[in-house]
DNA sequence: CAGGTTCTGTGAGTTAAACTCACACAATGA
DNA sequence: TCATTGTGTGAGTTTAACTCACAGAACCTG
């Protein structure tokens, strides 16, 4: 990372200043004196080029922009803390700690767990979910789940699914709105998610109606997020399949259009490379594969 | 926060070392002689314990160890990068962020979102899930969904929706094993939730069975894993009311229990206290409370 | 195999950040 | 009005961070 950081040792005077309003009690807990927390305040507050903090008759009192700095400013330095003291302190656990994307861990990895822990009851998985990039995760992992190929320095990857993506939507959408072509969408909201968010501008190009105009788009945090919302009739959502099969079957959402079905990245499962020395990783990687090959497109053989 | 940090401004030239895997390259890019990067990391070593590099030869590699901690040092440092960045450069836009419990978001307010959005078409709603508390968010947010009463200083809060548990699974799970009374709770996989982590004891107690062992108990990383999961028939969730009520009028759950039925934290909206100065807050907080009032246990009259 | 190149380790000395000390000023409370 | 508590800051001190120079090791090339 090479983005500007702040003189980091004025941080800690100003999260300890910040929590406590009070530059005196800061620098009893940080054993200086109360100059040395006033000069390290000053510091930070003119390299950043703004008040951090509002003074009053020999008070002080975090400013809003304070305020939001801290949070944050907090939630780094907590994450460095609890890092160092794992570090000091490992918690070796016996058990497979999957880290998935949510939208995999909901629609495809959940329905099957229970099959995977009928077949191998000795093993104790611990579903997480994150979007997050797998460098940037606050708690270690065993397998990660992620869309790829990627690039994954340190660890070994395989991808076990493919996805291709077409419009669906809940029945009763259409009842009100028919869709019959892709022109038809300009009378819908468009479901998308930060996740993906060029998935309906692409599809619309290979559709032909790269300048169509929905109705409104709706944007959510998360792709199941926009894919529930399809289901309580939102609007229409770019769905990745064969992941939605089971909801298709179920009836609970419909795909109106056949055409273009755009294949797109798939999903990978994702090891620490030191993590590929434990046979139970072995067990779990083939099992989600030989999952992916009984219901959907197996990827053609790629190396890691 | 109290906890130990580490010298931070050698975590600075750790971090561009481990990144770099090279202490040259390193010291090439935070404009200092290769001298200082190395007195920095063996200072950081030093301190901690352990050996964060290998070497061999004059070339360093990361130990597995050193791996760990740079992915978590280089997310607390990015964190604090990213606040810098945003405090220099305000974005200030006109939409409501909505960071909820993703619970919530899945089972109460999405399936009600269309109808706000019906209602008032010209606020722009984002919603965003996380289960942290919202003192450590990575990204802004209006108004947050959390379940309280609780502590924040610096916002404003009010409850608006109660809750109580009821034990709940599928349909077909009864079909293989009955469940007539608490005693019968020993067949089944209770599943579990980080965030709830003594739903089940607390309750097993009241139920007068507190010695009770499970067949098997199923922890998931979040608690809408562990209702899907439910949903899935892979045992029994402590389910919430009135939030899935829905699911028990569809009958994709049931409820084989009715006692004890027990109160917990409901659900309260949180705002930072600047944000009261805006009506777009009072309409959105005044819509939840009256959706809740239709839906289920509205608190009696509690102070935020 | 020898020499050159590149990289890390470290002692000695230098520089600058961090700190202490002491005093000044302001708000609050008795 | 005076005492108490807390912040601001200049001057001086201390220590972390740094440079400089040299040594050692691995690798590459001729």
């Amino acid at each position: 990372m090479t983005a500007t950081l702040p003189p980091l040792n004025a941080l800690r005077a100003f999260e300890a200043a910040a929590r406590l309003e009070s530059f005196s009690a800061a620098a009893g807990e940080l054993f200086v004196t109360h100059g040395a927390v006033s000069k390290q305040i000053k510091q930070l507050e003119d390299w950043l080029g703004v008040p951090l903090f509002e003074r009053s008759g020999g008070r002080v009192k975090l400013t809003e922009v304070g305020w939001r700095y801290l949070v944050q400013v907090q939630d780094g330095l907590d994450i460095i803390a609890n890092a160092t003291a794992q570090l000091k302190q490992p918690d070796r656990q016996r058990r497979i700690v999957i880290n998935s994307i949510p939208t995999f861990a909901m629609f495809w990895l959940l329905p099957r767990l229970g099959a995977f822990q009928r077949e191998h009851p000795d093993i104790e998985l611990r579903l997480m979910t994150s979007d997050r990039d797998i460098s940037r995760l606050d708690a270690p992992f065993d397998l990660a789940i992620r869309r790829g190929p990627g690039d994954w320095p340190g660890h070994v990857s395989k991808p076990f699914l493919e996805e291709r993506e077409l419009p669906l939507c809940a029945p009763s959408l259409l009842e009100r709105l028919p869709i019959h072509s892709p022109q038809d969408l300009a009378q819908h909201t468009l479901l998308q998610a930060d996740t993906r968010p060029t998935a309906w501008q692409r599809w619309l190009t290979l559709a032909g109606v790269p300048e169509l105009k929905p109705a409104a788009t709706q944007q959510f945090g998360h792709f199941y997020l926009a894919l529930r919302a399809a289901m309580n009739g939102l609007g229409v959502v770019l769905g990745p399949l064969p992941m939605m099969q089971a909801e298709l079957d179920a009836g609970t959402l419909v795909a109106p259009l056949q055409e273009p079905s755009v294949v797109v990245r798939g999903y990978c499962w994702i090891a620490p490379r030191a993590a590929m020395n434990d046979p139970t990783i072995h067990v779990l990687t083939r099992w989600l594969e030989q999952q992916a090959a009984s219901t959907g497109i197996a990827p053609q053989s790629q190396p890691g």
